[in-house]
RNA sequence: GGCCCCUUCGUCUAGUGGUUAGGACGUUACCUUCUCAAGGUAGUAACACGGGUUCGAGUCCCGUAGGGGUCACCA
């Protein structure tokens, strides 16, 4: 049975690169029928930010890497405490009575003479009753690993391969902080033992400790789980993803309207590549659902060096998710990213007023334009709003219409259609079409001059959806309104 | 600085001794076209460098350079 975890601190939103994580984690004990835990690492109880677990747990749902089964560490706190005392009894570890200010002075005595700094405790070899008594006084202490000199290790990574160390090159790390809590170190082993991990996944930024987890593994005589240290993900501009430089939280990527499959297939891909073959000059694959991801997932395929985040390609992907979507689930979609996350509340109550029906209709004109399910606020907007007047010698598309010409066309268009009685809600957008045409010859003007000028009048903008299925839409009276601010002031 | 890792188009990558070094994003041009998109076609662009090994090296070995990670009672 194979089972994996994700290990977060609730210190800060969920990151694009643990979320990277749990999508390998997830889908290689999916794959193999086995579970997937979440597991609470707040054992730093200064650095806990209230709200981030709750975060982390809807990402997962959101992203859809549901977990089977959740611990908190910080629940578990006895556990850790029994078995560093475990430690202590089979004379692995010891307690420490050394305090940050004499660590910190040894380590600064032996950087000034270049040496490497290991630290290595007076109380390593402490009387054990008597360091009870200190306990008993008050005292306060830590628990430390004991480690052994003058040996030699091997340890194999699945992803790294093989890497050798020493004993001597590692601290006497600490186990059980003052506080009572375990570190790290000591909670992972325990944790990942414990619950039966087969396979731990996480960034190669943890490679330089796993002496310490080899060391404590070696110390309680149990026996390791697979490790993969996946390459990290790196920012354009160089170094880890920060936040500095652009959006790194999970959920700061769906308050900006990517679609979280389309970030998922993205990250999919920095990373792993798709074993399917392809013929040469063929196009490989990209596009992967999650379930896909899965069957297709081998951790062969995983790759060693690290991945640099381009966002224009994370664009593309979630572009080309939503021209998949049908109406009805663009409509959906933007209907729970609007409520969550847009602010334009004007427009809420608009797009309330009109209708879903009327709402799908404009969605189907600019379903191929979307990228991001917040652009859609910007794209409808004409469609529920009279836009502000523009001067037209401003739009280089025009410019070569004098301003006599645009008023001789708004003019007719308006004259044109004062003339018919009926409402013309009947109309396709054929009609609006032929309308036009037949409008621009009788004025002897092109109809893409035609076509740009009723364009910029009804919308304002330069580049919108087809005019005629924007006419359709909006309808005789409307358009009317809109022209009838130009007919007689150019 | 010590230790560790990485190095194919700008970016993500395919490639496991013999290839016209393939694909994708981006970008450029053209087609389509009422604008913008979408779609189509074509183009652009890479094996970090230097030594080996070999009939033959992007692929194997060794150096160099560059990049990255990490050196806490944080994870």
């Amino acid at each position: 049975m194979v089972i994996t975890r994700i290990a977060p601190s609730p210190t800060g939103s969920l990151h694009i690169g643990t979320l990277r994580t749990a999508l390998f984690s997830y889908a290689w004990a999916k794959k193999n029928k086995g579970k997937f835990l979440l597991r609470i690492e707040d054992t730093d109880q200064s650095r806990l930010v209230p709200g981030t677990e709750e975060e982390i747990e809807e990402m997962l749902k959101i992203y859809g890497l549901d977990y089977d089964e959740k611990s908190k560490q910080t629940e578990r706190k006895d556990i850790y405490k029994k078995y560093a005392e475990e430690l202590i009894q089979l004379g692995q570890a010891y307690y420490c009575f050394a305090s940050k200010e004499e660590i910190q002075e040894a380590r600064e005595i032996a950087e000034r003479s270049g040496e490497q700094f290991r630290f290595r405790s007076p109380y390593r070899d402490f009387d054990l009753d008597k360091a009870k008594e200190k306990i008993e006084s008050g005292e306060p202490f830590v628990i430390r690993l004991k480690v052994a000199e003058g040996e030699e290790f091997e340890f194999e990574d699945l992803l790294q391969g093989k890497m050798h160390f020493k004993s001597e090159e590692v601290d006497d790390t600490v186990l059980l902080k003052s506080d009572g809590l375990p570190t790290y170190h000591l909670a992972v082993v325990i944790d990942d033992h414990l619950m039966g991990i087969t396979h731990v996944m996480r960034g190669v930024d943890w490679v330089p400790s796993i002496p310490k987890h080899v060391l404590i593994h070696r110390a309680f005589n149990w026996e390791m789980p697979k490790y993969l240290h996946l390459p990290l993900v790196l920012d354009p501009e160089g170094g880890k993803l920060s936040k500095r430089k652009g959006t790194v939280a999970a959920k700061d990527f769906l308050i900006q309207g990517y679609l979280p499959e389309a970030i998922l297939n993205f990250l999919m891909l920095l990373g792993w590549s798709s074993p399917i073959k392809h013929e040469f000059g063929e196009k490989e694959r990209e596009i992967f659902s999650l379930e896909e991801f899965i069957e297709l997932f081998e951790l062969k395929d995983l790759n060693k060096s690290s991945a640099v985040f381009n966002r224009e390609k994370l664009l593309w992907f979630s572009h080309q998710y939503m021209m998949n979507f049908s109406i009805d689930e663009l409509h959906k979609r933007y209907g729970e990213w609007h409520a969550k996350y847009s602010e334009e509340k004007q427009l809420r109550l608009k797009i309330a007023e009109k209708g879903d029906k009327y709402l799908k209709e404009v969605l189907e004109l600019v379903h191929d334009r979307v990228r991001l399910l917040s652009e859609i606020d910007e794209l409808i907007r004409i469609f529920y709003f009279e836009p502000e007047k523009i001067k037209f010698n401003e739009f280089k598309q025009i410019k070569n219409l004098s301003d006599e010409q645009v008023s001789v066309i708004l003019k007719s268009v308006v004259n044109e259609l004062e003339k018919k009685s009926e409402n013309l809600d009947d109309w396709p957008h054929e009609k609006w079409e032929e309308f036009m045409r037949n409008l621009a010859e009788e004025n002897g003007l092109g109809a893409g001059k035609v076509f740009m000028t009723l364009r910029l009048a009804i919308t304002s903008s330069p580049a919108t959806p087809p005019l005629y299925e924007i006419m359709t839409i909006l309808g005789k009276s409307e358009i009317l309104t809109r022209l009838s601010k130009y007919v007689d002031n150019i």
